[in-house]
DNA sequence: CGCTAATCTAGAACAAGTTTCAGACTTGAT
DNA sequence: ATCAAGTCTGAAACTTGTTCTAGATTAGCG
């Protein structure tokens, strides 16, 4: 007995974000993701990881427990694509008011803390997605990686860099590394939100050290 | 049916590493955790996180599976002490060659990529450690931090350090986040040994950042 | 030695992620 | 409007981490 029984003429309409490539999803396909992702990110609010069991998600979001998982083909792809979900929202907030820093090293540090003080805001969703993304294996690594684009993008964005240089993308990567294995610590207790802005600020200065403009070379 | 039915006399034994506090175990006590931590890192080297299971370490290692759980309170615990105990190793190891480089990031880096070169013998082993470590919970924050605390000793060890000031030690924190960020991307095929290698040498420039020797601020 | 508490064992039971399957419903094309 | 192919549903089954239990075994002590 289908929950749903009503019309669906035209199909084949993509929502706001096409999601990469793979066949385009019907208007009540693109419903059925979204009602998943909404239902994963409350139960991840309340309880984190470990709250977002599967049978519920299927549950909350009016959908039998396999297409769940022709949808997102484990709880660790839910929950990555529940990040990427996010991570567009916050880009999109951040795009709004740009950091006002004097220097690149300053704004990233900004941004990043922002984003921080958003995630202190959810503590058990941050829990449930950055575990997930950690934990991640190769067969999630294409999502993953798509995450790690995106926030290298809001990193750029923070510096206003047009065409960074080969270092200054190193720094980045340095820089996310710091981020995620950061926000670990403080998630499992073992950093305090005031030793997660120091490790921010420390790593920040090497965009400093590899920003053309000030030369200053060790 | 025990398997094991001989003597055991004075007990109160404590090999070589005193675990911390708690009670000090028996010579068979001992033997069997050593046993345990052998099949389990026997296990990961075979296939890594997913092939840790805990009735298979429980049958490797000659034990009911209810004592396995006595002595590691989940896999996740178990595959940390695995991990506490290869560090060590690691530790012993690296210290008889120390590193050559003429600046501390230079020694720093250098003993880092040693160690990633030992691991990547054993990629398997690698990842079901690693993993463990990033997604433990609160409820092995004790054992995770100690894990931590060795790493940041053998970092100090290759700096040449006695007392480092507190900027070299967020110095240190920022690289520990990066080895480890690092590792799960490479274990997850999202980067590979040659990047790595890069990520460790731009975030131990910022070694030389914070060497009050040479004060070049930016 | 003989006793009591703690530990260990085998095995069942439970929980949550994942897979599977038969049958109903939708979709896209004719 | 009709049909084949693809989707979705409900429910059961399977896997592996974790817990629980009753009955042996062992440790430490008088």
């Amino acid at each position: 007995m289908p929950a749903e029984a009503k019309v669906d003429k035209v199909a084949k309409v993509d929502a706001s974000t096409p999601r990469s490539d793979s066949p385009p999803l019907t208007e009540r396909q693109e419903a059925r993701r979204r009602r998943i992702l909404h239902a994963s990110a409350q139960l991840a609010s309340r309880g984190g990881f470990d709250a977002v069991q599967m049978r519920e998600v299927a549950e909350s979001s009016q959908v039998a427990l396999g297409t769940l998982y022709r949808y997102f083909p484990s709880k660790i792809h839910l929950l990555v694509a529940t990040m990427q979900d996010q991570l567009e929202h916050m880009h999109g907030t951040l795009r709004k008011k740009p950091p006002a820093g004097e220097t690149a090293a300053e704004r990233v540090a900004q941004t990043l803390m922002r984003a921080f003080r958003a995630l202190q805001r959810e503590p058990h969703l941050a829990d449930a997605m950055v575990r997930a993304l950690t934990f991640a294996d190769r067969s999630v690594s294409p999502e993953v990686d798509q995450v790690s684009r995106q926030t290298t993008v809001i990193i750029l964005d923070a510096m206003g860099l047009e065409n960074p240089t080969p270092e200054q993308l190193s720094a980045v990567r340095v820089i996310e590394h710091t981020w995620h294995s950061a926000l670990i610590t403080w998630l499992s207790g073992r950093a305090s939100i005031a030793q997660v802005k120091i490790d921010i600020e420390t790593v920040c200065r090497l965009i400093d050290l590899t920003d053309p403009a000030n030369d200053s070379r060790v």
